[in-house]
RNA sequence: GGCGACAUGGCCGAGUGGCUAGGCAGAGGUCUGCAAAACCUCGUACGGCGGUUCGAAUCCGCCUGUCGCCUCCA
């Protein structure tokens, strides 16, 4: 580990601190799930690609991390506030089916297009329904504590008795009422208290019995109760979006300090935005891309499909609390600029120790690390990644490949496979041997038809190769290939 | 209206008080039957106006512009 502490930014300070867990090495790390009642989309990828940085680097550095995320399938309402009607609901109406087949399809598709992402999974994954007891537990704690009340089958969080209510966010809750547009539930005390529990109306989908009669949980109550069960009452880092700050992020922090006397969180990290021509993207502005469609090329912005990979690489180019503005040139771009890097891998894959000057490899590690200890800095990261790969690809190159090149490879696959998470993908399985093999042989025609000075027949096995994705190239030592 | 960000060369995108980010695209060259790749060389950017400083793209103020949150949203 190098001697510079790892450094992150805390939004609850608005600050970069050095990173201290509460319990060393362990490591408590919870992030805002998706709403499960639509396909993810480019937004969705940034935020958990930058957390799975976060949680591939805090694992890099020793620490054994928790990851837990969740899954929201009730409790999120469209619409106004407090009068609209549950996502999965909706959603289940239109596709008339269960909202849990809802929930179900939308996870699929979820950690479909997240594997796709090389996203890691979360250690564990909790379900809002599946903890309806312990969300009714800690509202009855919040009640008892004198923190929410009961209104007729309604509880509501009371953001009065919170003094540290908005610390988050920056908001005093005048403010907030204010300055809202909103109109105010009737049996609120207060316009910014908000909803732990909602009475549910006779054809609500969802709904569970509980001490207040039958309902279903507000959306902030889920991740208060998740973490707290799997993570305790205190832990280290919570991510989300940026627009989950206000409200979602301070209504938790009000929920859980205000149950359990201590401190919630101790770093609050939140990734900034996708843009697409400077807009937000976003469902609710209609201009949002699945990933699916990013995968297949089918939505009318894509000219054509995009590798998820390239999608990834795409997104650790920016800083995670920069906006990352959306173009098919950006991606282009991207594209070409990974293809580079997995071409220098490849080179250096290959090569064997020879009799060069050995490769700084303490020198390599300390500048990734600096510059990742820089508050997950991935922007730098992927260019000191660029400058040390070329420099070896130079040595190679001139007959001069590093005595301990081996141990290199190691080092370079533990950077960018193990922690950027971009290292090459393998080609389809079986057939590898005999694509080679194949290739190969043509390579060895193409041979014999340029030593009888044949060029239209070398530039043909040239140029169809091209047409089907292999690229021949003509060094000293003969021809090589690659694959796209 | 309140709160908060950001404004960097053709494009994307880091960044620090003084020294080359990086990627993509582009120009010239070496190599090659021709290519491709590789290698070498090349751009001297930081919204505007003031101020602090020996020196600011980097600090402060004002202005302009863009965006986010304040209502569900990664």
């Amino acid at each position: 580990m190098s001697e510079q502490k790892l450094q992150v930014y805390n939004t609850l300070t608005r600050k970069k601190e050095d990173f201290e867990p509460l319990n060393p090495p362990f490591v408590g790390m919870y992030v805002c799930g998706p709403t499960v009642y639509g396909d993810a989309h480019l937004g969705h990828a940034k935020s958990y690609v930058s957390f799975d940085l976060v949680l591939r680097y805090l694992r890099y550095l020793g620490y054994k991390v928790r990851y837990v995320q969740n899954i929201t399938d009730v409790g999120h309402l469209v619409g106004d506030g407090e009068e609209g009607e549950d996502k999965l609901g909706k959603q289940a109406r239109l596709e008339q089916v269960d909202p849990m087949e809802i929930a179900e399809k939308y996870t699929y598709t979820y950690f479909r297009d997240m594997d796709a992402l090389n996203v890691l999974r979360p250690d564990i994954a909790p379900r809002a329904t599946g903890h309806i007891p312990e969300q009714i537990a800690m509202i009855e704690k919040l009640i008892k504590n004198g923190h929410a009340y009961n209104a007729d089958g309604n509880v509501y969080f009371d953001v009065h008795s919170d003094e540290d209510y908005g610390k988050l966010s920056g908001r005093k809750t005048e403010e907030a009422e204010s300055g809202t547009r909103v109109e105010s539930a009737s049996d609120k005390k207060n316009p910014a208290d908000f909803a732990l529990w909602k009475k549910a109306e006779d054809d609500h989908l969802m709904k569970w019995d509980s001490p207040w009669g039958v309902g279903y949980p507000g959306w902030h109550i889920e991740c208060s109760a998740m973490s707290t069960k799997y993570l305790g009452e205190s832990f280290d880092i919570h991510g989300g979006g940026l627009e989950n700050q206000f409200p979602h992020h301070e209504c938790e922090i009000a929920q859980s300090e205000c149950a359990h006397d201590a401190q919630f969180v101790k770093y609050w990290m939140h990734n900034n935005m996708v843009t697409l021509e400077g807009q937000k993207m976003g469902k609710s502005l209609g201009n949002a891309i699945n990933l699916h469609q990013f995968f297949t090329g089918e939505h009318k912005l894509l000219t054509r499909a995009w590798d998820s990979q390239v999608i990834r690489f795409f997104l650790l180019q920016s800083h995670y609390r920069s906006t990352t503005d959306f173009s098919e040139d950006a991606l282009e771009a991207a594209e070409t600029g990974l293809k580079n890097l997995h071409s220098m891998i490849s080179t250096i894959e290959k090569a064997e120790n020879g009799s060069g000057e050995s490769f700084d490899i303490e020198g390599f590690k300390t500048s990734f690390e600096k510059v990742m200890n820089d508050d997950f800095n991935s922007a730098k990261a992927i260019a000191v990644v660029f400058e040390k790969l070329k420099e070896l690809r130079k040595s190679i190159n001139d007959q001069k490949t590093p005595s301990n090149i081996e141990e290199v490879k190691s080092v370079i696959k533990t950077v960018v496979d193990d922690v950027l998470g971009i290292w090459p993908q393998e080609n389809a399985g079986g057939s590898e041997e005999l694509t080679k093999g194949l290739v190969e042989l043509l390579i060895e025609i193409r041979k014999e038809a340029r030593e009888n000075k044949n060029f239209a027949l070398s530039d043909k096995v040239r140029d169809d190769l091209k047409e089907l994705g292999v690229q021949l190239m003509d060094g000293k030592e003969g021809t090589s290939f690659e694959i796209d």
